[in-house]
DNA sequence: TCATATAATCTTAGTACTAAGATGACAACG
DNA sequence: CGTTGTCATCTTAGTACTAAGATTATATGA
């Protein structure tokens, strides 16, 4: 039994079918590295975007939620309820700011500060194999070809969203 | 007022710091990227994957809904949830199938053949557009680079996954 | 033929985050 | 100084999907 009717569609042209190519093994490449990391942090409980907080908070020290919400590129209700997550495991905890009295600083704790010097290693060198796949050489060149696409493509976006940031930058 | 203290950690090595950056740079272009592609099918109401269903039915013709899932790398659940939604707008439905009688295959209808004739053409423009910072070389060189480092990682990932995914077939 | 294993789809509960909006605080300007 | 505009964070409702499980049907092997 065949399934029903199979359609033709008409083949794109060259720059369309190579860029349509590109987008595909994009995409695929992000989702198979994005699911070795998943697996990886989710072996401590944590979500990618959790770990983005810890991260930054490990690498740079306390920063307002704001400069950790724009660093990490989640709304500001988003960083509330991540934040809140980490506090509630203690990882992480609220500080006051003493120049003004809206906002917070985010402070590892002392067990987020001993998680990280734990998995952060390891995490880090869950990369290193994941990128394994390309020599040093070859992940430079990757690196230069996909800066050059993510900054154009992200300079065009951009300019699209200008008008929506601002509506949307209250979060 | 200076933020908290500001703690030093040590600086990876280079083949690390090497996988780190083109992790970094990856997510941003991959990020860069598909926020073009939402929004541009945002403004016809559709999700990319959504999207991604219609444009399987487009060019493959009717797919059990077990052959789209597969296709499009979602959870059994999801397929059911999403061709529902496409079906309560009209432009997919399902199919008994002959041979099997608990499977069905999604079809699009008429409303949903018309709407990808009308926005399959812009889509492809909008991705050609959004890998226009690198020249037609450039992507070639991009294409090969990605899909070996995707294989690579996917074929590690698949590994560690063979026991999940036997525990996750069910969907 | 029959029992067991596997498969196709649907159902249900849940999750990680977003968008929209609220509240209080700060900045800018006349 | 007072008013208005802007900002930092939190609250609330909602969304797109997943994981786990249920039901029915098919495949496999003795």
């Amino acid at each position: 039994m065949t399934s029903p009717s199979t359609p033709r569609r008409k083949a794109p042209d060259a720059a369309t079918a190579s860029a349509l190519k590109l987008f595909v093994v994009l995409a695929r490449a992000q989702r198979a590295i994005g699911e070795r990391m998943e697996a990886s942090l989710g072996a401590h409980g944590l979500t990618h975007t959790e770990f983005a907080i810890l991260e930054a908070l490990y690498h740079k020290g306390p920063l307002l939620l704001g400069e950790v919400q724009r660093k990490i590129l989640v709304s500001s209700g988003g960083i509330t309820f991540l934040v809140d997550k980490l506090a509630d495991r203690g990882l992480v905890e609220r500080r006051l700011c003493e120049s003004d009295r809206r906002a917070r600083y985010a402070v590892l704790t002392r067990k987020g500060e001993a998680l990280m010097s734990d998995i952060f290693p390891a995490h880090a060198e869950a990369i290193r194999e994941a990128m394994s796949g390309l020599s040093r050489a070859e992940q430079k060149q990757a690196t230069t070809l996909l800066k050059q696409l993510g900054l154009a493509a992200a300079t065009a976006a951009t300019a699209a969203a200008a008008d929506g940031s601002r509506r949307t930058a209250a979060g």
